[in-house]
Parts: C-alpha cells; sequence; structure tokens
DNA sequence: TTGCGATCCCTTTTT
DNA sequence: GGGATCGCAA
C-alpha cells in the first residue's frame, strides 16, 4: 500500500527548510549532466507559467522530477511549498520515491528528513479527501466522513430511483450514476442539474441526483466525484481556505495534465491563483494531448490545450526526442496517430538505431490468439539465450518475464489470456489491486469499520448488520430505516431507541439490542476511550473480525465446504490485519490534517483508522502493478499509461474493440480510441506484437470479426504480418504456422512459430487415471486427454479443479 | 428469514 | 458465458 506525503502547516515547519548538500553547487549541476536543451529549459524555467508538451517516452517524469530538485536544492525554495499532482497513487509514490532519492543523496546524513519534508506529491483524490477532511466543516460535513465505492454509489442511486417511484428499467441505476458523475465532474451539483433539466428525463434524472445527494450527506459520505467537486466549491467559495492553501503551496505542479477534467481544472487554477500582469502563478504543467484518453470520464482535452490562453505568460516547453522505443515502434506510433485530425503535429523522434519490425498476427479465435501471445512472449522470453539465434542478427538477449506486457481494451479480454498464461506456464499477474477490497469478506470487513469510524454510514451498516446472520433482516431493517429517515437520523442512533421501532419483532429487539451494545464495546461508546477498547488499529481489526462473529463464518465455511477460495477468505481476513499494522507503522498522526491540533480532539485510533479507510478506498487498478514480482503484466490499455516495457502485446485488434463499439458513435470518441492505440504501441521499447482474431466469442456468442482499421494505418515498410487464422492445428494434429497468407514482403511463412513440437513423449505418457504432477496446481488424476502435435490433456487437481493443459507447456510429470 | 434456482443483463475504460 | 438479482419455497 501507498501513502501519501503529508500535509504540514507552515508552523510545523522550521524556517530554514533544506539541509545544504555536501557541495551545493556540484550537486546542482548534477542535475543537468544528462538532459537535452528542452529539458533544461524546462527545470530551469521555476517563476512563472510553464507548459510543458512531453512526448510519449521523452524523459518526462525525470523532468518533473529534476524540477523539484532543482527548485529545492538550487533555489532554496521550501519543499512544503511545492505540491506536485498526480492520477494514480503509483505515479506519485514513483515520483515521490525519485524524488527523495535525488535529494537525499544531496544531505550529508542521509537521511530522508529536512529536505523533502512537506513535500506534497500525491494525487487529486488524496489531496482533497485530506483538503476535505481539514475543512470538512466549509464543505458541509463532518470530518469522519465515510468515502463511498461505486458499489456502494450503486446501492444509494438505487434507493434514489426508488424513492423518486420511477423505474429502474427505464433508468438505469449505472447510466444515471454516469450522468451524475458527469455533471459533478463537470462542477454541476445538484441544484444546478435541476435548473437546467428541461426534458422528462433529465427532469427525473435531477430528482434522483438531489435525493442521492441528500441520502450521501446523511451517511456523512462522499463519493469520488464529489471528493472533487467539493473541494472546488469550498475553493471557490471560502476565500479564506483558498488563501490558506495558496500561501502553502506557491508552486504547483500537475502531471498527465490532458487528463484533468473541469474540477480539477477548477481546484488546480484556485490554488495557483490569477494570471495578473504583477503576478504570474508558479504553475507547471506537463502533458500530452495525443495521450488524452479519459475524455469518457470528463477529462477535458482544452485544459491544455487552452492552457496559454488561460495563463498569458506562459513559457511552452516542447519535448519531442523520444528515448524509450525503437525506431520501427516510434515509427508505427507516429504513422498510427496522424490518422487523427483533430491534432496539433508534433513530430516524435529518436536518435536510436537500427531495432526489429513490429509483428501484426491474425489468429483464428481468441484462444489461439492466446497460444499465439504465450509462444510470442516465450520467444522473447528465449531469443538470445540460444546460442544459435534462429534470425541470426539482432540478438536482443532474452527478456526477463517483467519486462514484458499484454494490453486489452477491455477487461473481459483478459480471461482467456490467463488461461493461455496458465497452460504454457507464463508467471503472470493481473494489474487489479482493487480486487482485494473488493472481495465479499473483505468488503464485510470493511464495512465494520466504516460504521466504526462513522456512524451515520448507512450503507455500509446495511451491508454488516444481518453478516453474519443474527436476525435483523430485510423486514426489520427497514422498519428501523423507515423511522430514521423520517426524523433524519443515522439508522445505527435509531437502533440505540429501538423500543420506539414499531412493528419489530422481539427477537429483532434483541438482536439490534445486541449489535449496538457489541459497537459500543468496540468504540468505548464512540469516545474510543477507556480499558476496553484497544489500541491499536491492527488490535481493533483483529478484534471486530472475531467479534462480529465474521471470522467464525469464515471458518465454518471454510471447513464445510472445502473450496479453495473459502480457504482464501481466511487468508484474506488474516492480511486485512497485516495491512492495517502496516499501515499502522507508517501513520504520522502530525502529518493528518483530521487531527488538527486544538480544535477538535479526535482520539488517535479514530483519526488512525480514518486514515486507513481513506487509504483503502484510493487505491486503484494500476497501483497494483509490481513489476518486481518477475512476471508477465496484463492489463487494460488505460491501466498502461506512464509505463514501459521491453515486450508489449496488444490483443483484440478488431471493430468493435478496438476502436470499441460504443466510439463509433462520434469522430471524437474514435479518435480517443487511436490514441488510447498509440498508449499502448508507445509503452513498448524493443518489441511490439498486435493481434487480432478472427473469431471472437462474446458473450457467449461466436461471430466473425473485422480488422481494427488501425491496422491498416500502420506503416507497411515496419510491419511484419503473419496469417495464422485459417490454421486447424488443434483439430487436424498439425502446425499452426503452415498456411500463412500475409503481405509480408519477406515472403517467408509465419516465422518461428512454434518449432517445438510435444517434447517429453506425448499422450500416450498420460493414460486416464494416471497420477501427474503439475508444478503450479500440485498433484492431480488425468480425466481424459487428445493427441496431436497440440496435445492436451484434462486433469483434476487435488483441491483446485479440472484443468485442460497443453501438454507440450504442461510441464507434468507422471507420479 | 434464508437459501436456492431461474432469469436477466451485461461490459469500456477508473479515481 | 457468467455474475447479480429476483422470486419462490421451506
Amino acid at each position: 500500500m501507498d501513502f501519501d506525503a503529508p500535509i504540514i502547516t507552515d508552523d510545523d515547519l522550521p524556517d530554514a527548510p533544506h539541509a545544504a548538500p555536501v557541495d551545493p553547487e556540484a550537486f546542482v549541476d548534477s542535475l543537468f549532466v544528462d538532459l537535452t536543451e528542452p529539458q533544461k529549459q524546462a527545470v530551469l524555467h521555476t517563476e512563472g507559467p510553464l507548459l510543458v508538451l512531453a512526448a510519449a517516452g521523452s524523459g518526462k517524469t525525470r523532468v518533473i522530477t529534476r524540477r523539484i530538485a532543482y527548485l529545492v536544492a538550487g533555489c532554496g525554495v521550501p519543499p512544503w511549498q511545492i505540491l506536485s499532482l498526480t492520477f494514480t497513487n503509483k505515479a506519485a509514490g514513483e515520483m515521490r520515491e525519485r524524488v527523495h532519492k535525488l535529494l537525499g543523496a544531496s544531505n550529508s546524513d542521509g537521511t530522508e528528513s529536512r529536505a523533502t519534508k512537506g513535500l506534497t506529491i500525491t494525487t487529486f483524490h488524496s489531496l482533497c479527501a485530506r483538503l476535505l477532511r481539514r475543512y470538512a466543516e466549509a464543505a458541509g460535513l463532518k470530518p469522519d466522513f465515510s468515502i463511498y465505492d461505486s458499489a456502494d454509489q450503486l446501492a444509494l442511486v438505487k434507493k434514489a430511483i426508488a424513492g423518486a417511484q420511477l423505474s429502474t428499467s427505464n433508468f438505469q441505476p449505472r447510466s444515471v450514476l454516469t450522468a451524475i458523475s458527469n455533471a459533478k465532474n463537470d462542477l454541476v451539483d445538484c441544484e444546478a442539474f435541476a435548473m437546467s433539466a428541461s426534458d422528462f428525463s433529465s427532469k427525473c434524472i435531477a430528482a434522483v441526483y438531489r435525493s442521492y445527494t441528500k441520502s450521501l450527506r446523511q451517511a456523512n459520505a462522499v463519493d469520488f466525484d464529489d471528493l472533487l467537486l467539493l473541494v472546488a466549491k469550498v475553493l471557490k467559495q471560502n476565500p479564506d481556505v483558498r488563501e490558506d492553501c495558496r500561501r502553502r503551496w506557491q508552486y504547483l505542479l500537475i502531471d498527465e495534465y490532458q487528463d484533468t477534467n473541469k474540477a480539477q481544472f477548477q481546484i488546480a487554477s484556485l490554488i495557483a491563483g490569477e494570471s495578473t500582469p504583477d503576478r504570474k502563478p508558479n504553475i507547471c504543467v506537463v502533458g500530452d494531448p495525443d495521450q488524452a484518453i479519459y475524455g469518457w470520464r470528463g477529462a477535458d482535452i482544452s485544459n491544455i490545450l487552452d492552457f496559454e490562453e488561460h495563463y498569458p505568460a506562459a513559457t511552452v516547453v516542447k519535448l519531442g526526442e523520444n528515448f524509450r522505443s525503437t525506431a520501427p515502434i516510434l515509427a508505427t506510433a507516429d504513422t498510427l496517430i496522424k490518422f487523427n485530425k483533430r491534432r496539433k503535429h508534433k513530430p516524435l523522434f529518436t536518435s536510436k538505431l537500427g531495432g526489429e519490425k513490429i509483428e501484426v498476427n491474425n489468429c483464428r479465435d481468441e484462444r489461439h490468439e492466446g497460444q499465439v501471445v504465450a509462444h510470442w512472449l516465450k520467444r522473447m522470453h528465449e531469443e538470445g539465450k540460444q546460442e544459435t539465434d534462429s534470425d541470426g542478427e539482432n540478438a536482443v538477449g532474452g527478456l526477463s518475464w517483467r519486462e514484458m506486457a499484454v494490453f486489452y481494451r477491455t477487461n473481459a479480454l483478459s480471461r482467456v489470456i490467463e488461461e493461455a498464461m496458465r497452460e504454457a506456464n507464463i508467471p503472470y499477474t493481473i494489474a487489479r489491486g482493487t480486487s482485494f477490497y473488493e472481495r465479499e469478506e473483505v468488503k464485510n470487513a470493511i464495512g465494520y469499520l466504516r460504521v466504526v469510524a462513522n456512524q451515520a454510514d448507512s450503507v455500509s451498516l446495511s451491508r454488516i448488520i444481518n453478516v453474519p446472520t443474527r436476525g435483523i433482516g430485510d423486514t426489520s431493517y427497514d422498519r428501523v430505516e423507515m423511522v430514521a429517515e423520517r426524523e433524519g437520523r443515522p439508522v445505527l442512533e435509531l437502533m440505540r431507541e429501538v423500543d420506539r421501532i414499531p412493528d419489530l419483532s422481539s427477537r429483532a429487539v434483541n438482536a439490534i439490542t445486541k449489535f449496538t451494545a457489541m459497537m459500543d464495546t468496540w468504540t468505548g461508546s464512540g469516545a474510543f476511550m477507556g480499558a476496553q477498547v484497544s489500541a491499536t488499529l491492527a488490535d481493533l481489526v483483529d478484534r471486530i473480525l472475531k467479534e462480529s462473529g465474521l471470522e467464525g463464518m469464515y471458518k465454518h465455511q471454510a471447513a464445510t465446504s472445502k473450496s479453495e477460495t473459502d480457504a482464501e477468505r481466511l487468508d484474506n481476513l488474516a492480511e486485512l490485519v497485516s495491512s492495517a499494522k502496516e499501515f499502522e507503522q507508517e501513520y504520522d498522526p502530525a502529518a493528518d490534517p483530521g487531527n488538527d491540533a486544538g480544535t477538535n480532539q479526535v482520539p488517535p485510533l479514530l483519526a488512525l483508522l480514518r486514515a486507513y479507510l481513506e487509504s483503502i478506498a484510493l487505491v486503484a487498478d494500476a497501483d497494483a502493478i509490481d513489476p518486481s514480482q518477475g512476471s508477465v503484466t496484463l492489463m487494460t490499455l488505460h491501466a498502461a499509461k506512464g509505463l514501459e516495457f521491453g515486450a508489449v502485446a496488444i490483443i483484440g485488434l478488431e471493430e468493435g474493440i478496438l476502436p470499441h463499439a460504443r466510439a463509433r458513435e462520434s469522430e471524437a470518441a474514435l479518435e480517443e480510441e487511436r490514441r488510447l492505440c498509440f498508449v499502448g504501441i508507445t509503452r513498448a521499447m524493443r518489441r511490439l506484437v498486435l493481434t487480432a482474431s478472427k473469431y471472437r466469442t462474446v458473450r457467449g456468442i461466436t461471430e466473425r470479426t473485422i480488422p481494427s482499421r488501425f491496422l491498416d494505418e500502420l506503416p507497411r515498410e515496419h510491419v511484419h504480418r503473419a496469417d495464422q487464422s485459417d490454421a486447424y492445428a488443434d483439430l487436424e494434429g498439425t502446425r499452426w504456422g503452415g498456411s500463412a497468407t500475409g503481405d509480408d514482403s519477406q515472403g517467408g511463412s509465419g516465422r518461428d512459430f512454434p518449432s517445438t513440437p510435444s517434447s517429453r513423449g506425448g499422450v500416450s505418457q498420460f493414460p486416464p487415471n494416471s497420477k501427474v504432477r503439475h508444478p503450479q496446481f500440485g498433484l492431480g488424476v488425468v480425466v481424459s486427454s487428445t493427441g496431436g502435435a497440440q496435445a492436451r490433456v484434462t486433469v483434476e487437481f487435488k483441491g483446485i479443479g479440472v484443468k485442460t493443459l497443453v501438454l507440450e507447456f504442461a510441464r507434468l510429470t507422471r507420479v
């Protein structure tokens, strides 16, 4: 997990904030030695607005980190005056690490102390969450508010739709939520929305929006979009807050500026301050319009395109030289992106010579595609390791698994690739960071924690009130809720006055009394004080797991069902406890704005819990990418932005997938799809393959596909095409590569696909009922098998289930 | 109140 | 194909 730089007030810090390096001049010089002229220019420009147009792979992060280091070490800017904003925790974490490394080196005792103290490098959402805690009152919240995720949002919207007497078939919760979210990103709150609603449908949505907002506030909760919207509002309407922030952050830096939405733009502008003849705000934005891929989420590309209009004094620096990719990859990306009409032309160039052609592979179906990708990755892994390289040239040396990635347009495409990776025995990780916190058992546990932290959190309360079952079913809960709603008070509060609720069975009354008593023992009746209350966060989490009966429930399940997922659930709960412990160790109470001195004395445990829940709520998929694990990374194209890999495979280059079917409506959407493809291509350093399937099964229906138009937009001279879509290897027992019919000018057939037919003896070695061992799945019994070069064995593994494996790669051994 | 089976809708992409 | 939701039976 990842923690953000603390927000520290000016008073917390000494006047001379940065320690002088051993040899300051030499150190500052060292910041520039390996920079190009435009890069230097961007680093040196510290005062006044600056727009850095950074092409893919042009050393953008290097420029940003050097610039921060230069501000501190070269210009004597106190680190706490610098605010650097990114979109993902991962980007923020990396940037922080690199800056600390740079400045740490200048620190004589080697510790990360003053040189970076108070430096704020964080995400928009984290910053806003923190500001909202500090200025909760100005935003009409209590500082212990919950942050609702999309599942919570959906629950509330459903209620709101029902409450407005509308049917969910005419107003699909998801699309209503999208409408609300879009409005919020555009800084349109529910009142403004209602004012501008003219037709029936938008009037209905306005009503839902209003009631949704009301429920959120009643639950003392905000959704993701509120974090931005409310902070923008507070900054706009509250001069004191605005002044606080401006005084604190004199230097503002924003990465991926092309992806900012209206709310983020507003926040940045308000913190930076207006541009006047006597005042030039120190705002530096970095981005690339060609990598704008969040238009669907309200990102407004004109924020970056109109930067110079907004800040007339702005300096513009263009970073065009690419240091990442080989010439063919770069030429491919450049040729493709030129098909976008609404675009400022920006050359993309490299001084590198040579490099392999990129590959385009047409496959038969998605299974085949998976195998082709797996083979390709294996080839990349092994190439150059063998003494005689099949090509005899450009032996790049085998890439390790961690240097490779597979990208896809939609998450749904990952499954087939996963299967292929398993069958081919290639270690892989899927970049899905939220999945841990989305597990049922973890969500339940977090539900308890949320209610403990915020007693008004009705969505979480309704989630856990009867888990494990304790005799408070829907009917009883609804009865309490009805009264609570009528009185505008939290449900949990009404539960404490259970006698006042009509029509409750005595059993329910009993259960509710027991439940509130249990809550009170955890929170010390809300005071978080007293001998009974846990001292540490991990303690509290552990205790809640045990005393709520959650742990017992899953223990029972694990014991009776024997399926692996049930056993995993207990492990996950244990992991939650250790994650709490880990968080606790890194938590700095002085840095928590909710813990502000004097005004609102928050019991430390509650502050800790609150901060912990916040850190959980703001994790994203992309945060989980951890290349240290030595495995191939599987992720969506969106998640890939900002990363680089030695070898990249992009799958599903088909009309309807990439470009996505929903992009057909408008030219703008189509151009965004093309940028998405561009982003994927420019992640590759040395090798790139794009694949398409002739047939694809979507939602159980197999259909003939049309190759993506993007494939026609690639430069022929840099592309090696292979068509394997007519091969029937699996059925005939022949190899795939036989019938390449692509337009490959070299006339070769499908290259060296796969030239190692089955090893180790074939299926005859594994008759049905024989016992086998698999390196990953363990012991199993063969159920059936099919022969041929693509021979498969179906094996039932103990405790795992039935798997079908390609014999050639399965590394099965007879036991 | 709970548990299970039938049915329905789905899918961009994410903080 | 599959996950979520709903309705019905116990």
